[in-house]
DNA sequence: TACTGTGAATGAGTTCACAGCC
DNA sequence: GGCTGTGAACTCATTCACAGTA
């Protein structure tokens, strides 16, 4: 996996018990998103309940897994019919932090970032961005989509003001490790890591890497790997 | 984690036995493509040996996580010394199938498939962009960086003389499921997606999925439970 | 009846601790 | 002396199988 996480901000979001007892196990965590992504898309459809092995079947795991994952939240399944979706929805949501906003900034404008400016995914989530941070001058003083692109130079003396608690890093990787302990520095809570470098070393903030080369990595090996007898 | 593989098509490359003994464990395979990246950091800057700790430090991983990984391989390991920085580069390329070239194509030239046409890192680790397929007749016959964009609708026109492996697809969502069977169909052996859907359900063609908005979920999710020991 | 929830069993992955070798 | 390689212990995750319940 292509990822660490570690960091000790504080959020704005107050993080009642949403799980029955204890905390949630990190593998069961890491699926958290995939559920929600599916539940949502149930929930637009209208249906109403889902059964485990339908949702298993959707993202490639065993019904028994979904079970001992959702059990965590312990009161949306009925015994004979299935799991209560709006109400998994909401329990995943707080869960995972993402009912209510977080405010972010963007930190390189190059092709990847260009992309992720315009990635709708981002916004239905409830990230909003407030701004981009660019080296380039020829960008500086222009907006994408209405969000402001400010001097890279200038990220000490505008992001106080600006109360984000996301960055998202899209920067050449000699770059990555240090605008990530500037980032740490300003009190920033986490960085979403597209630079080709762990940043799970970086004190104090918590980091998600995604090398998309590393990815490719993984489904060449996934080929050549391949049973002959699926 | 989000991603899957399965698939039964056989690739070009001949799989000799680089593993001492057996196959790779899951686990220590989906790290490979982090060791690489940063052997091929130290050996670009002509560092002959490496030790488990040093490169450790480097991932956020233990020390002896990454000795029992790379005694995978063992021969590259010297007690008292480090490991062979080239020798395990090879070998890494070797296990992970990046030895030699993958020719590739990318299906969606939306905003994603345009920063990724561009992205160097890909073609760095062996994988070539023939073409790109695309249902927006308005860039169809136009080319980027010198690759050419056909009409989605010819894909099963054009795609077998392209003698390509794997696909990049970057289509919304509702769209992913369908060419990824009709890729399947076609022989394509792996796929790469970025559609916010699982494809592991794909018969026949391994797959990875990455799902941009999951993985700032993720995000989320270590903020909000970030212990405030560290 | 048809599903969920969960103890118990199994399996996988990681860490410990130290022997073995350079 | 300082590292790697690895048996053994341990921890974590998944699956099995079935009791419990709408």
């Amino acid at each position: 996996m292509d990822e660490t996480a570690s960091g000790d901000h504080e959020s704005p979001h107050t993080a009642l018990p949403t799980v029955k007892s204890g905390t949630i196990p990190p593998a069961t965590a890491s699926r958290l998103g995939l559920y929600l992504r599916e539940l949502q898309h149930f929930l637009r459809g209208g249906t109403e309940t889902i059964k485990s092995n339908s949702l298993g079947r959707r993202l490639g795991l065993s019904d028994s897994q979904i079970r001992r994952d959702l059990a965590l939240f312990g009161e949306f399944g009925k015994r004979g019919v299935g799991y209560n979706v709006a109400g998994l929805v909401g329990a995943l949501r707080k869960a995972l932090g993402t009912d209510g906003q977080w405010s972010t900034v963007l930190i390189g404008l190059g092709n990847l970032g260009n992309a992720l400016v315009r990635y709708r995914g981002f916004g239905q989530q409830g990230f909003v961005l407030r701004a981009i941070f660019e080296a380039d001058r020829s960008k500086v003083g222009l907006n994408v989509d209405g969000v402001p692109i400010h001097d890279i130079s200038r990220l000490e003396e505008l992001l106080p003001s600006l109360d984000v608690q996301m960055a998202i890093l899209a920067v050449p990787a000699d770059q990555a490790p240090g605008l990530a302990s500037r980032l740490a520095d300003l009190g920033i809570s986490g960085i979403l890591n597209f630079a080709p470098v762990s940043l799970s070393t970086t004190r104090g903030v918590a980091t998600v890497d995604v090398d998309l080369a590393v990815e490719l990595q993984r489904l060449a090996f996934a080929v050549v790997n391949s049973d002959r007898s699926s």
